[in-house]
DNA sequence: ATACATACC
DNA sequence: TACTGGTATGTAT
């Protein structure tokens, strides 16, 4: 074979084995050095011939692709410019440069965290996962090109001296909730993306904190004392954790929160997006001794790209001017936009693509090479242009549970982890009370080669035999399709799907409480109608919550009446606590009718962010609505009472945006809590109605919630969940009639 | 609806 | 010795 071609097939196979500088704190290092020794390790292990393979297709995939490039002509692509310019004329019509949008990442998250709760680790090279897989390397590791998704063996050889901690998510999950209070102060529609990672929208409160007085935006330090002058100002610009040189071997032990520093122990921060980005990682670094990073763009997708920029410990603003976004576009390679990952990267690169502005040149090219949804990414891409509304966090849509072992060829034990693996999964279902009705059964053999096989029922299911009895069919046929050879398998997957809250829908937000006991659809009779579920009460208790939870995607606070946006339970407990508070501050030094002036306030200002929030909104319902039409029209409903704020907010065009569903003459309100028709054409009438109907109904529910307080959480609430386990549903017959294979029948129960 | 691939952390 | 696990989404059939 030709030197030439040989080689550019070697570096293409490297950009996927190789290691990826595109992350932070891999400046300066010997990348040749390091990539010949991540090959050399890899060389000839299975799943180096696996990647080879599937590096074999993505260049199948390019190849294709020039083949099509070549077979365009100049009238084609002409034409192909044209449509896209004229979309990017509408996006670039839409473009929204109002909103303040906040990335937030914690730094080298789990490793710092092990390192902040082992001093010994401080000066080493360390990564937190296993021999097998690393989940992330501190700062020092990463000079050896030690970084998360690579292997701990391959590390080791990397960075001989490198420490492998292994993981404690218990210990991330609480720092992420204290990292999450302190955004629910900026942002309580926050979207969490990951334990260490979370979007905020910050332009809210940079309205309201335009006004407030320096002590609301003063905040102390957590250590005093004993530490002179010189390690104050370094404990503000260096982490305590990720640097060795900070400042006090181990902090004294008090708690991160309630010791008042001594005066002059604090910090005031100004009333700039910038200082009250900077405010908000003072605080998480005070509340956990770990560093935070952050970006600020007018999108979403910027804001991802511009919190990588000063990383670790740093933040970056990219200006809300389009100059300033077309500016930083520029030179920006594609790989670090969100969304464009290896193949995505290698493609374009085939084409001469390596930055956005290259992806901006290219676009009536790309719009023949890709799909829509490809190009128009793309180009919204290259224009700058991201979401600027952080839609809440989306119930799940999928639950799994996989487990990679030593090779597993006996059928008996596939069938006895499989059954398991249905258990973890049932296990975890019931936690949310999930049921769903397709079954994804995932193979992986020891050539690393993967297998999906799912089978859809007519109804959902959700317990360890209804799930196994699915999981176990196709798991049969799997051996049987494959026989006489055995399976050889490292790793085995069970999913569950199409859940039938989702579903089977009843857009009515009935009862606030039936959402946050999270019921789900139920359909008692198991899958083949193998068996029939005892108890009429299961079933009426299934159906009630049904009508309860579905579609329901705010909540509403009972003290502000404003609906919050978020599915998280903490989050929502964490804004009535706000709220509370505030109430209490603010009723301390007035009465009843300050109060009633303050909310007003409130409201006000809340209606005119309604109505730039559903506008963004919109458009990402309509994305999503060209898609799947009945979710789109689903949320109609939730979306009334904002919709009420838009027309209030703007009298004359009301009648010409709202659709209304009777009454020519004019709007006819439909109120979305009591669903009765209010005779009033007055809208100040009317919203005060649904306020009082909605606080009615939150009082209401939670008053009948008797026991054990206002438990939020859907996982201890045993209401529901609690009666789908008892009763003991026999073993099914169909399972023991399954036939041939007697070993199998063992596992069945 | 199913299978597979890509992507993210 | 050893190359994850969980979720979402896009693409092709």
């Amino acid at each position: 074979m030709e030197n030439g071609v040989a080689s550019t097939k070697e570096e293409g196979f490297l950009s996927r084995m190789a290691l990826n500088d595109n992350k932070a704190g891999m400046e300066g290092l010997d990348r040749d050095k390091i990539n010949k020794i991540i090959m050399e390790t890899s060389k000839g292990s299975k799943f180096y011939e696996n990647e080879l393979k599937r590096d074999q297709q993505v260049n199948q995939r390019i190849t294709k692709m020039m083949l099509q490039k070549a077979r365009i002509t100049e009238q084609q692509l002409k034409k192909a410019q044209a449509q896209v310019e004229k979309v990017a004329t509408a996006l670039e019509k839409s473009r929204d440069l109002s909103r303040v949008i906040v990335h937030v990442d914690m730094d080298a998250f789990y490793a710092a965290v092990e390192m902040r709760d082992c001093p010994e680790l401080k000066d080493k090279p360390m990564a937190v996962g296993s021999m097998s897989m690393l989940s992330t390397s501190n700062y020092h590791a990463r000079k050896y090109g030690v970084r998360a998704a690579m292997p701990g063996f391959i590390a080791k050889k990397l960075c001989p001296s490198l420490v492998i901690v292994p993981l404690n998510f218990d210990k991330y999950r609480a720092v992420s909730n204290e990292i999450r209070e302190i955004f629910a102060d900026y942002d309580p529609n926050f979207q969490p993306l990951s334990l260490d990672e979370a979007y905020l929208d910050f332009t809210d409160h940079l309205e309201q904190r335009q006004h407030w007085p320096e002590s609301a935006r003063t905040h102390h330090f957590r250590k005093k004392a004993e530490l002179s002058q010189e390690a104050m100002t370094e404990i503000r610009e260096l982490s305590p954790v990720l640097f060795e040189d900070s400042p006090g071997s181990s902090p004294s032990p008090v708690g991160p929160e309630g010791v008042r520093a001594p005066a002059g122990d604090f910090e005031v921060f100004g009333t700039s997006v910038e200082e009250a980005v900077r405010e908000m990682r003072f605080r998480i670094e005070q509340k956990t001794m770990l560093t935070a990073s952050a970006g600020i763009a007018p999108n979403m997708m910027l804001a991802k790209v511009c919190s990588d920029k000063n990383k670790p410990n740093g933040q970056y603003r990219l200006p809300s001017t389009r100059e300033a976004v077309m500016d930083f576009i520029h030179n920006l390679p594609v790989r670090k936009v969100c969304g464009i990952g290896k193949v995505s990267e290698k493609m374009l690169n085939a084409l001469g693509i390596s930055t956005c502005s290259h992806l901006g040149q290219q676009m009536a090219l790309l719009s023949l090479l890709f799909s829509e949804t490809a190009w128009h990414h793309f180009l919204e891409v290259s224009l700058g242009l991201g979401s600027t509304y952080i839609p809440r966090h989306e119930e799940r849509k999928s639950m799994s549970t996989e487990r990679t072992f030593k090779e597993l060829s006996k059928v008996e034990e596939q069938l006895s982890l499989c059954r398991e693996l249905c258990e973890d999964l049932a296990e975890d279902m019931k936690k949310e009370g999930l049921k769903g009705k397709t079954v994804t059964l995932k193979l992986k053999n020891v050539n690393f080669e993967v297998k999906t096989r799912a089978m859809t029922l007519p109804c959902a299911v959700a317990t360890v035999d209804e799930i196994f009895a699915v999981a176990k069919d196709l798991l049969k046929t799997e051996i049987e399709n494959e026989s006489p050879q055995p399976l050889r398998l490292r790793l085995m997957g069970v999913r569950i799907s199409a859940f039938a809250s989702l579903d089977d829908k009843k857009p009515l937000q009935k009862s606030i409480i039936g959402f946050l006991q999270s019921g789900k659809t139920d359909c008692s009779s198991s899958s083949q109608g193998m068996h029939q579920k005892p108890g009429n009460e299961l079933q009426l208790e299934a159906h009630a919550s049904t009508s309860a939870c579905a579609e329901s995607e705010t909540l509403t606070c009972p003290v502000c009446f404003r609906k919050v946006e978020t599915t998280d339970l903490n989050v929502f407990n964490t804004h009535i606590d706000q709220c509370l508070s505030n109430a209490s501050q603010k009723t301390n030094n007035g009465t009843e009718s300050d109060t009633e002036s303050e909310s007003d306030l409130k409201k006000d200002r809340e209606e005119r962010a309604a109505v730039n929030k559903l506008r963004r909104r919109h458009e990402a319902q309509e994305k999503k609505s060209k898609v799947n039409p009945q979710k789109g029209q689903s949320s109609v409903k939730k979306d009334s009472v904002q919709k009420v704020s838009l027309i209030k907010d703007d009298n004359k065009t009301a009648t010409s945006q709202e659709p209304q569903p009777s009454n020519s003459k004019g709007p006819v309100f439909v109120c979305p809590v009591c669903q009765l028709t209010q005779e009033t054409h007055d809208l100040a009438v009317f919203n005060h109605h649904v306020d009082l109907c909605l606080n009615q109904e939150v009082l209401h529910e939670l008053g009948r919630q008797t026991s054990s307080s206002i438990n939020l959480s859907p996982a201890k609430n045993s209401k529901s969940t609690g009666k789908r386990d008892t009763p003991s549903s026999p073993p099914s017959k169909k399972v023991k009639s399954l036939g041939p294979c007697n070993t199998i029948d063992k596992f069945f129960r």
